[in-house]
DNA sequence: CCCTCCATGTGAACGGCGCATACATTGCAA
DNA sequence: TTGCAATGTATGCGCCGTTCACATGGAGGG
């Protein structure tokens, strides 16, 4: 099977390409009904196939969970590298780098916010175990990942003169925490904020983070205002 | 059963207090084998116990875990309440105001270190459609439940001066994402710090919070020294 | 052109799981 | 004392992940 005239072929006793229609599948089902309800089983009763057939391309379901880990973690890079393309504005300058980590921070948001179920995978306790070191060269996606983006925002901040190299020691962690932390308390459902509101919010946390950098305050632009205040969902407590 | 002589029975038919001992035992199993692998027949076996028996007490697995979450964000809540009692300094002081934030924020990251399995379950998909306003008020912590004392925190450094009222607006959403933040990306290994680093990365993290809340400088302390170079562990990507 | 090999599929089976139902035991209260 | 509600047991259903022996059929060597 190098090669295949009709790759995803219908009727055949050889699927032709099972390997990638199983994870199709089980993205799907992932998003459908969550990580937990997801089964292999029903993944290849999707696919129409028998239920072994999937250890023919996955050592066990975490392997094929890990497969939708990078894929995942792929299609975030992707939607932040997107994000950066959409920028207006002068390469190099203050404002366009301020520009380029507060919509590469939003197009986080707005990844985990669309995808929950899978961002949940991600960064849930099936990547505990995961080495990418070993990822197969052809499964992991091209391009810079997320964290790189990140790292070369940041750079690009320092370059432009927005914040100062001191500011950019280490400031990797605070700036992927907050709006890490941010998705995830969504996701969560920590915090319930409609969509203008999770706007809103998205832009006062990167709005801090950057002041919180040193960045000048008139590269902020206008204040933002806080949503509403009752954004609690944490924990109950008696009286 | 309103009193027991011997409340946890050893060889009764009845146990006496079966909904305790099982979120004990579930909680030990989580904690050992991640919530992936928990099932409710383990933990009724780990009892001595028949698997029907857990369903006098808990609708189903989905509640037992539901219980699981309340019970670990009353053990956060109070990580976080004997932190900031162990803090010295005046009453009001602004230092005092940061030291509170700061703190909160340590046992925040702390606790999700040292029990990484309760806290995926306690913002996993286990809490997605839990509400909390329906949990019976026995089952409920006592005291402040960590967002409100995240809540008092920041009023703390505003009536202590260390930020402005405008600052102060919507700054649980930067505070909370932050920490959260990356106390979820510790626990899911996606920063494979060692407990030195991990202190560094929660210092800076939060001195940058701080700042970012126009906190003067003086009183932030001694500046942080940035963790290692290489806190990635996000995406693979090709070359 | 055929034949063989082996990657890839099937079918049946095992033990474990969540959960429902019917039954057993027991303490409490009338 | 007796009856009942609370609580635990026994059993069974269907689904799950995983394994193993076997079936199939396309590719490449003779």
């Amino acid at each position: 099977m190098k090669k295949l005239a009709i790759p995803p072929n219908g009727d055949s006793y050889h699927h032709g390409d099972l390997r990638n229609a199983l994870l199709q599948a089980a993205l799907r089902l992932v998003a459908e009904k969550g990580a937990e309800g997801f089964s292999l089983r029903e993944a290849a009763r999707e696919v129409g196939v028998s239920p072994a057939a999937a250890y023919r391309h996955f050592e066990d379901k975490k392997a094929l969970m890990g497969s939708l880990v990078v894929g995942g973690m792929g299609q975030l890079a992707l939607a932040m590298e997107r994000a950066v393309d959409g920028i207006k504005g002068r390469a190099g300058s203050a404002a366009r780098a301020v520009a380029e980590l507060a919509v590469t921070g939003q197009a986080y948001v707005e990844f985990a916010v669309r995808h929950p179920e899978q961002f949940q995978v991600m960064f849930g306790p099936w990547c505990d175990h995961l080495d990418f070191t070993e990822v197969p060269s052809e499964a992991k996606p091209r391009g810079r990942d997320a964290y790189q983006i990140l790292v070369d925002s940041l750079d690009g901040l320092v370059r432009a003169g927005a914040i100062t190299p001191a500011a950019r020691a280490g400031a990797e962690l605070p700036a992927w925490s907050m709006v890490h932390g941010l998705a995830s308390l969504l996701v969560a459902k920590a915090l319930p904020l409609g969509p203008a509101e999770r706007a809103q919010a998205t832009a006062l946390t990167l709005r801090t983070l950057l002041r919180g950098l040193g960045c000048a305050p008139r590269l902020l632009g206008p204040a933002v205002p806080a949503p509403d205040p009752k954004p609690c969902r944490t924990v109950p407590c008696r009286r």
